[in-house]
DNA sequence: CTTTAATTTTATCCTTTGGTAAAATATATC
DNA sequence: GATATATTTTACCAAAGGATAAAATTAAAG
C-alpha cells in the first residue's frame, strides 16, 4: 500500500542540497558520482515497474552498491523518487519556457516540437517515469502541476493567443495545442515498445528519429498555420 | 520483484472460460456478477498503482469480498491482471478494425478519432492500465503487440496508403498517422490529472468533451486532408 | 602517523502481501 | 429435507522489501 504521502510541498525548482540532512561537508567527488549512479538506476527501474514495483535492492544492485549504502545517499525510497522527479521536471519543462512571442509561431512552435521530440529520444525512461506519475494521479507532482506548471502554461497560452490575434496562426485553442504537442512527442518515448513492435524502429535510430520529427511537424504545422 | 513472466502465450481474442480451471458448471448469476465486480475494482487499482503497486487486499476490499474469495475467482494476481488486459484490448482495438477503404478518409478517420476519444471518456482507467503496461515494456502484452496488433495495423496502413494514392489524403505515413491519433486521444485519459490541473476540466464534462473532440479533429484533419 | 569524519558492510527487524488450507456456510438438485 | 456442490470465511505461512543499528573500512586533515 502506502499511497505516497509526500505532498508536503515540492521544493521546486531544484533547490540545491534538497536531501542531504544538516550542513555536512561539500559534495565530494564520490558523493556526486554515486548520487548520479543511483538516480540513473532509479530512473530506469521506476520507469519499468513504477514507484511501487521498483525495489531498492534492484536499484542498489544496478548502481553497484548495497541497499543500506543507497539509503545513505537518499534517506528513503520516497526521497529518491522525489529526486528523480525533480530532475525530470526540470528538463521536461525547459523548452516550453522558451516560447517567444516576438518570433514567428512557425519558428517557435517548430522549435518547441523539435525539443520535445529530442527529449523523448534522449530520456525515454525519464519520460515514462513522468507519465507514470501523472497516470497514477500525480500523488507527488500534483501540487507542482497546480501551481508551477499551471502558471507557465497559462503564460505561454497567452503567447499563442497573441499569434492567433495577429493572424499568424489559425484559430486554435492554446491549451489543446500544447497538449497535442505533448501527447504526440511523448508518445514516442512512453509507447516505445509498441512502436518497436509495429515498426521495428526506435528513436535511437537517427533516420527514424528525423523522419518522425519531420512528419509530426508537417501534420501539426499544416493543421495550425494559416 | 517478480517481473511478470506470463508470456506463455496470450489467449486472444478473449477465449471464453480462459481462467476457470476444469470444466466446472456454467456461469452462475453470482459468478458473472462477482467477476465483473472484481475486474472493475482491479482496473481501478491497476490504473492507479500499476501491476506491482495494486494489492489484492485493496481490490478485494473494493469488490466487497475477502482476498481468498477473490482468489477463488481468479487463481492469481497475474491471472487477474491478464483478464483485465484482455478486456481492455478488446474494446481498445475495435474501432481500428472498422476503418473502411470504400468510404472517404474524411469520414472514416473522423469516425475513428471520435471513437478513440469516446473510449478515453468512457474508460479512462482502462486506458491508463493499458498505457502502464506498454510503458512498463509490455511484459504481458508484448506477444500480442508483435502478432495480433501488428497484423491489424499493417492491414489498416494499407487502407490509408490507398487513400493517399487516390489523392484523397496528403502524403502522410500511415503508421505515424495512426500513432498520432492514438497519442492525442489517449492523452486525455492517461494525463487526465494534468489536464484537470491546467484547465480544471475533464472529459466527463460533456461540453469540454465535445470541444476537445472537435478541436483535435480540426487540427488533424487540416493536417492530413488534401 | 594520528585523529576525525565519511563511506560501506553485515546483521537484523518489522510490515506487507500473495497465496494456501481447511473449516463453515450457502445454494442447488433430486 | 438430504446430499452434493459452490461460495465464503478464518487462520496462517513464507517471501519480499523498506528501513535501522552498529560495526568495519576507507579517505581526509593536521
Amino acid at each position: 500500500m502506502t499511497p505516497l504521502t509526500l505532498n508536503q510541498g515540492f521544493p521546486l525548482p531544484a533547490e540545491p542540497d534538497a536531501d542531504r540532512a544538516g550542513g555536512k561537508r561539500r559534495d565530494s567527488r564520490i558523493q556526486v558520482r554515486n548520487r548520479e549512479k543511483i538516480l540513473d538506476a532509479a530512473t530506469e527501474f521506476f520507469s519499468m515497474y513504477g514507484y511501487h514495483g521498483a525495489t531498492l535492492d534492484q536499484i542498489a544492485g544496478k548502481a553497484a552498491m548495497s541497499k543500506p549504502n543507497l539509503l545513505y545517499y537518499f534517506s528513503s525510497k520516497e526521497a529518491l523518487y522525489l529526486a528523480v522527479l525533480r530532475d525530470i521536471l526540470e528538463i521536461w519543462l525547459q523548452p516550453l519556457k522558451e516560447l517567444d512571442e516576438r518570433e514567428s509561431p512557425e519558428r517557435e512552435i517548430g522549435a518547441y516540437i523539435d525539443q520535445k521530440i529530442k527529449f523523448s529520444q534522449l530520456y525515454p525512461a525519464a519520460s515514462r517515469v513522468f507519465a507514470n506519475e501523472i497516470a497514477a494521479g500525480a500523488p507527488v507532482l500534483k501540487p507542482v502541476l497546480d501551481s508551477y506548471l499551471r502558471d507557465i502554461v497559462k503564460k505561454k497560452a497567452r503567447v499563442i493567443r497573441k499569434w492567433v490575434k495577429r493572424g499568424e496562426l489559425a484559430d486554435v485553442d492554446p491549451y489543446h495545442l500544447i497538449m497535442m504537442i505533448w501527447a504526440v512527442t511523448q508518445h514516442y518515448a512512453d509507447f516505445a515498445v509498441q512502436i518497436d513492435s509495429l515498426l521495428g524502429k526506435s528513436l535511437d535510430d537517427e533516420r527514424f528519429y528525423n523522419q518522425t520529427r519531420k512528419h509530426i511537424k508537417r501534420i501539426l504545422m499544416r493543421g495550425i498555420l494559416k
